[in-house]
RNA sequence: AGGACUAUAGCUCAGUUGGUUAGAGCGCUACCUUGACAUGGUAGAGGUCCCCAGUUCGAAUCUGGGUAGUCCUACCA
């Protein structure tokens, strides 16, 4: 074995073996266990949030695999609809070619091809994490049976009348040209301005003045309201102001929506551009006038000298045009939100088309029924009010997207506007006895891809036809997701699921945080401060660092700061730490905040931690190859030490499972290092060294260490494995047989469980006691000064008889690992010499002074301990004192205190008559 | 505007139903190449648990108020 551990050489090996082998299905067993993965977008690639989500399922997948539970992770892709068709238009355009051009036709040929190239990669990425998906299984959202779900889904829908076709105001991206959802619009606040514009009264006679904040949109005003209190304006309702550039008359309306605070108190309405509007024209009766078209330039419905213009230049000719007619109080800033396609990232307009909706306030009731009633539990527990918030409130979801790229909506239309809902055109001309006479076009829109997604559960395993893996993995056991989709997709599949399948789609959503850079910042692509999960496996250096978050940006302009940023961060460029390092890190971050901060120094600890395992099976394998292990069943003898660390180990896997139970992963790790670090191999591994060192030491004790020492070994790479599967499997190849296990693979093998009854709670007392002196002594010495392979001798004084006999059965670890030259008990009455001294309990270690402390660096070790002595005895004297607490305290948390006092004062006496002796020098 | 979450060591974070000497990792200081490991060992320093009030014998923990930060939802043209 190398001396130090070297990732690279076994993951990609054991990964192809496990894969080959067929070790990632499901392999039987009474109760089924299933995680279906949220499928990341197949052109893109994963980056450290998807890592984190990666690793936490793979461990519960591993984990419940070895305790044998028949297990599924359905691996599969989404098509992401606007992503993808955006990315390539891009590269069409690179190559000076349009869509449009194309054709449909050609054009989504050209999508299968960059899907087909790119698709490697993010399953690429998730095999480097270690990911043990069924890769048999794999599925993609534009597969024939997954576009089959979904044709049947919303065929079905739209006979139920859950889905329909209406005139709405939509949000729509004026540059991707397609409407998109509630969801994908992001409203951030920038610095605007407000107008204040005067429309003349109709009868010639003054004005009224209007605020707003986007001038253009006065063109396609019907209205204007006012409050129906507000005294100032009581006079107008009823009278026509004449709309400026326009030739209309608009009439002066009533409305209780209107704020008399702000602005003026007067407010253009624009029915056909303006959620608000919409609503009050509606009330109102009023026409609706659009004055946009599909590039949100202004359309034929407006006076003649605007038509053309893009909405921004027409905003400015308005308003040059109003001030020139005297007509513009003021201009005022403003800060306002705007609305910004979450793709696109242009503004959004409020767009009247014809789109297709899902009545979502019917789907959502079982939806929020099956999380009250606990079928459906939430992990943390407040992510469910999220959920509720949400969907008592929820909004029709409209479906349709004006792209190309996508599941083609089924639905047919005739000449004469009425239209067909089916699964083929020759369907529906059967059904509705549409003859060739009849001329019928496909709807050209596609479906939102979160439609099919919300499918996955169930559309993976095969549905509408019931298979035996439906039967079988459905519902899923649990989803594991960010809180940045509940809306866009946990309430979807829990929706759509729920109606379609009658059952949940999963019994818990365990909500994880969101990884953010090292100063908190969100890890996005035009910040530059993406990590790949793949650099911080393999490395990566400064150059090829910055090339790689400086390509293909949106906005060229950033990569120079972005360069500096990744100079001053990663000037040497980043480490390779290995998959099983980079895991950990994930485990150990993953408690129960919201951000997760990625901080790259606790990464090189969990690699030195993967060092650390190694070694430890470097030092079992020396001194257990080709030695009796006794394996074989001969006797044995097991040490106090032996004895310990299997008891600690049992703790241990309690630990684990309690919180692997609880999707507590950090707390799983901790358990888990500080098991193996701090316990076995700090304490466990020295204390073995006596025993197989010694040559006194008789065969069946050396044995009964060697069978320990392999055994515990061979357990807790199990309890590790489901969190660091490559080193675990390296390690256990070589060693389990030595333990007297075999098989072909660590994965499969049964996962550790507690056994309460070998929790050994006199050798933990034991051993707590024998750290205790060889603390005490390496504190004198560590804080005196003496070197560390200095041999000491030691007197232990003031024991009792319980101290006399663990000294006796275990001198030999004491000196070894306290590095002595002698321990000498002293009887009662003898004489002590003057001695550095360390308390554990009431006995007494006394290292001799002579020639070896220093007279006042002594007194200066005892007097701090003194005074931390005394100044814990006040507050507990303090504490007793004070006859409420005696009284009302349970007896038992009194009892505890007192013997905590009695035992403060006798050491500080002690400690105090030792100061006194030195003193007396 | 409404709501949620967070505040503990220099940094990143644990801290179960109130009773601990408030912990870990990283970083820091000193010493050490001892026969698994310098990606290591040993010892050590470092905290007004954001502030104020309350409940309680007792509060990092419970309640109320405040401050700071993050986020979500809805928005005033």
């Amino acid at each position: 074995m190398d001396k130090t551990f070297q990732p690279a050489t076994i993951e990609t090996r054991w990964y192809q073996e496990w894969e080959d082998s067929g070790y990632f299905a499901p392999q039987g067993g009474d109760r089924a266990y299933s995680i279906m993965i949220p499928p990341p977008n197949v052109t893109g690639s994963l980056h450290m949030g998807h890592g984190f989500q990666e690793a936490i399922m793979d461990a519960l997948i591993r984990y419940h695999r070895m305790l044998g539970y028949n297990t599924l992770w359905q691996v599969g892709t989404d098509h992401a609809g606007i992503a993808t068709q955006m990315v390539v238009e891009r590269q069409l355009e690179a190559e000076g070619i349009d869509r449009h051009d194309l054709g449909r036709e050609k054009f989504v040929e050209k999508v299968w091809e960059w899907k087909e190239q790119s698709g490697g990669t993010i399953t690429r990425q998730l095999r480097r994490l270690g990911s043990s998906l069924d890769w048999s299984r794999e599925r993609f959202t534009m597969d024939p049976g997954l576009s089959l779900a979904v044709q049947e889904v919303f065929i079905r829908l739209y006979r139920e009348g859950l889905i329909y076709r209406g005139q709405r105001l939509v949000n729509w991206d004026p540059v991707l040209h397609t409407a998109i959802s509630d969801l994908e619009v992001l409203s951030q606040e920038e610095k605007g301005h407000l107008w204040h514009f005067h429309y003349p009264l109709a009868g010639g006679e003054g004005h009224l003045t209007v605020a707003t904040t986007r001038p253009e949109t006065m063109l396609g005003d019907t209205a204007v309201a006012v409050h129906p209190e507000d005294e100032r304006y009581a006079h107008l309702i009823g009278r026509t102001v004449s709309l400026p550039l326009c030739d209309r008359e608009i009439p002066v309306i009533a409305d209780d929506y209107v704020d008399r605070e702000f602005g003026t108190g007067c407010v253009k309405i624009t029915p056909a551009h303006d959620f608000n509007d919409y609503e009050m024209g509606k009330r109102h009766g009023l026409p609706m006038i659009n004055i946009l078209d599909d590039n949100a330039a202004i359309n034929a419905n407006a006076p003649a000298p605007y038509r053309g213009l893009d909405r921004f230049e027409a905003r400015q000719r308005i308003v040059a045009d109003l001030e020139s007619m005297g007509l513009l109080e003021k201009v005022e800033d403003h800060t306002l939100k705007v609305p910004r396609g979450d793709r696109s990232g242009v503004v959004i307009e409020p767009y009247l088309t014809n789109q297709w909706y899902v009545d979502a306030r019917e789907l959502a009731k079982p939806a929020i029924a099956a999380v009250e009633d606990g079928d459906i539990r939430f992990v943390p527990k407040q992510w469910e009010n999220t959920y509720f918030a949400w969907m008592r409130d929820i909004q029709d979801w409209c479906i349709s997207r004006q792209l190309w790229w996508g599941h083609r909506i089924p639905a047919w239309y005739d000449d004469d506007g009425n239209f067909y809902v089916g699964e083929s055109e020759a369907a529906v001309r059967e059904e509705h006895g549409l003859g060739d006479e009849t001329s019928l076009r496909q709807d050209e829109d596609v479906l939102d891809t979160w439609f099919s997604s919300a499918l996955w559960t169930f559309s993976t395993l095969g549905w509408p036809e019931e298979t035996e893996e439906l039967a079988t993995f459905h519902p899923s056991s649990v989803l594991v997701t960010g809180f940045d989709i509940i809306f866009f997709w946990v309430a979807r599949m829990i929706m759509m699921t729920l109606h379609f399948r009658r059952e949940v789609p999963f019994h818990t959503v365990y909500v994880h945080g969101l990884v953010r850079d090292g100063e908190g910042q969100k890890m996005s692509k035009s910040k530059g401060n993406v990590i790949d999960p793949i650099d911080l496996i393999d490395g990566i250096d400064l150059e090829g660092l910055i090339a790689k978050r400086t390509a293909g940006m949106m906005q060229p302009q950033l990569a120079e700061k972005i360069e500096g940023s990744t100079r001053r961060q990663f000037p040497e460029g980043i480490n390779a730490y290995g998959t099983d390092a980079l895991r950990f890190t994930y485990y150990s971050l993953a408690s129960t905040g919201r951000d997760i901060k990625f901080d790259i120094g606790r990464i090189e600890g969990y690699r030195n931690f993967c060092n650390k395992i190694w070694n430890a099976a470097r030092y079992v394998l020396m001194n257990c190859e080709n030695e009796d292990c006794g394996s074989e069943g001969e006797a044995l003898q097991l040490s106090l030490a032996d004895r310990w660390i299997e008891s600690k180990l049992q703790e241990t896997c309690a630990d684990v499972a309690r919180a692997v139970e609880n999707y507590r992963f950090d707390l799983a790790s901790q358990a888990l290092y500080e098991f193996i670090w701090n316990e076995y191999c700090d304490w466990y591994l020295e204390l073995s060294k006596p025993v197989l060192w010694d040559e006194n030491a008789s065969v069946e004790e050396k044995r009964g260490t060697r069978r320990t020492l392999i055994t515990v070994l061979e357990t807790w790479l199990r309890l590790l494995h489901p969190f660091m599967p490559f080193i675990t499997e390296e390690v256990w190849q070589t060693v389990a047989p030595l333990a007297g296990k075999s098989g072909p693979t660590i994965m499969l093998q049964p996962y550790p469980l507690a056994r309460d009854k070998a929790v050994d709670n006199a050798a933990n007392a034991d051993i707590e006691w024998l750290k205790g002196v060889i603390v005490g002594i390496r504190n004198i010495r560590g804080e005196m000064g003496i070197p560390p392979g200095k041999k000491l001798t030691v007197l232990l004084g003031n024991g009792d008889a319980r101290d006399k006999m663990r000294l006796e059965q275990n001198a030999p670890f004491l000196e070894k690992l306290a590095k002595l030259a002698a321990i000498k008990w002293l009887g009662e009455g003898e004489e002590a010499p003057v001695a550095a001294t360390a308390l554990v309990g009431e006995l007494e270690i006394l290292v001799p002074m002579a020639g070896l402390i220093d007279k006042d660096a002594e007194l200066a070790r005892l007097s701090r301990e003194v005074e931390k002595l005394e100044k814990d005895l006040t507050r507990i004297r303090g504490k007793l004192g004070n006859a409420s607490f005696v009284d009302k305290a349970p007896a038992d948390v009194v009892a505890k205190e007192r013997e905590k006092m009695q035992a403060q004062q006798q050491a500080l006496e002690k400690l105090q008559e030792q100061e006194q002796r030195i003193r007396q020098l």
